[in-house]
DNA sequence: CTATTCATTTATCATATGATAAATAATCAC
DNA sequence: GTGATTATTTATCATATGATAAATGAATAG
């Protein structure tokens, strides 16, 4: 692709680490986009993760079955950076996906490839060593706001947080993003 | 400190991204090595955390305090890294501290240097990276542990995974791990 | 060694959340 | 638009865990 069709992405890596012209043609060419419907999945579980996605446009949640029930582990919005780490970091299989929770236009961005450009591109290996450090350190306060707090002090921050999760996502895929039933959440909401 | 001295270091180094000689000489040149006692606290909490500790020696804990309470976050035995992540990626005050749980022996490396280090190697911001992707990683896994499980399957979980967590720390440490009380875990344990 | 502090267990009671079922409400396919 | 599916709420009951208090056991200082 070209640079010129890819801005928003381009534009959310000036906020880690901003990237030379060469740079940023080479993440082009390793890229590509696509529209998606709601509802759909972007893989099927049991896949390895060879994409690193960029939402341009939609909502997207990653998602697993833990005995069966359908557990969401993240939700994403408007230039975000989706990826299943625990597959894209390890090589393993995942046992996650990507769900489509409204209408999206996603840029695919080859991850073997650009494993590749880190040799000849330290800014574009900084880059991403930085967004997923980033990640890394919302997923360790994930965990202090999970620790210790009742589910509806959870369904509180997020209220206050993230109010667009609760606006505009399905309450069942809330309630196991909060580590509740989705009939907890209903009653949690009722509360008032 | 001189490469020689470091050799733990170096061989734990070893499994994410083998380093020149160059690379080990300027990664030993920023260390230094320290003896912390039982019980005492590695830095006090509110400080940014400026150092990236590997243990070759002993047991500690990140932990913090949530309302009072003395929550621990990770324990970490012989041979690993520990970083205050949420403060070493953002440059902000660490609301965390690392405790010393047996006698230790722990190299502890500048960061602000080591980020120096990784504009003339891009071999140890590789080294760097993976090792935190692997740590990102296992904080993912984490959160699926917590999230559906009953505070006794949590118990039996961390008993098979990781049973020197159990017989070599304190419970009441323990419990907040497992994001319980430790009068709950106590009577977990006394179950069966 | 003794006393003091600290850690763990045990017991009781209160409560938040799960499980299940059923009633509404909203969405979707045709 | 209508019916069928899916999502959400409401209700009831069961249970795991928290809060508190007290008893026992272990570690530590002097």
């Amino acid at each position: 692709m070209e640079v010129t069709e890819l801005l928003p992405l381009f534009q959310f890596f000036k906020k880690y680490n901003p990237l030379s012209t060469d740079g940023e043609k080479n993440i082009a060419a390793i890229s590509s986009i696509n529209t998606f419907k709601k509802n759909t999945d972007l893989q099927p579980i049991g896949h390895t993760c060879k994409t690193i996605y960029f939402l341009n446009k939609g909502i997207a949640r990653i998602y697993y079955f833990k005995d069966g029930i359908d557990i969401t582990e993240n939700f994403y919005f408007e230039n975000s950076i989706i990826a299943r780490v625990e597959s894209l970091f390890t090589g393993k299989p995942s046992l996650k996906a990507i769900q489509i929770l409204e209408d999206a236009e996603i840029v695919g961005i080859n991850s073997n490839q650009l494993f590749k450009l880190y040799d000849s591109f330290p800014e574009i290996e900084r880059l991403f060593r930085k967004i997923f450090e980033a990640a890394y350190v919302e997923t360790v306060h994930r965990i202090e706001g999970i620790q210790f707090h009742t589910a509806e002090e959870r369904y509180k921050a997020l209220l206050q947080e993230a109010p667009d999760v609760l606006m505009r996502i399905p309450l069942k895929y809330v309630a196991s993003y909060l580590g509740i039933t989705q009939v907890s959440l209903s009653r949690i909401r009722g509360l008032k």
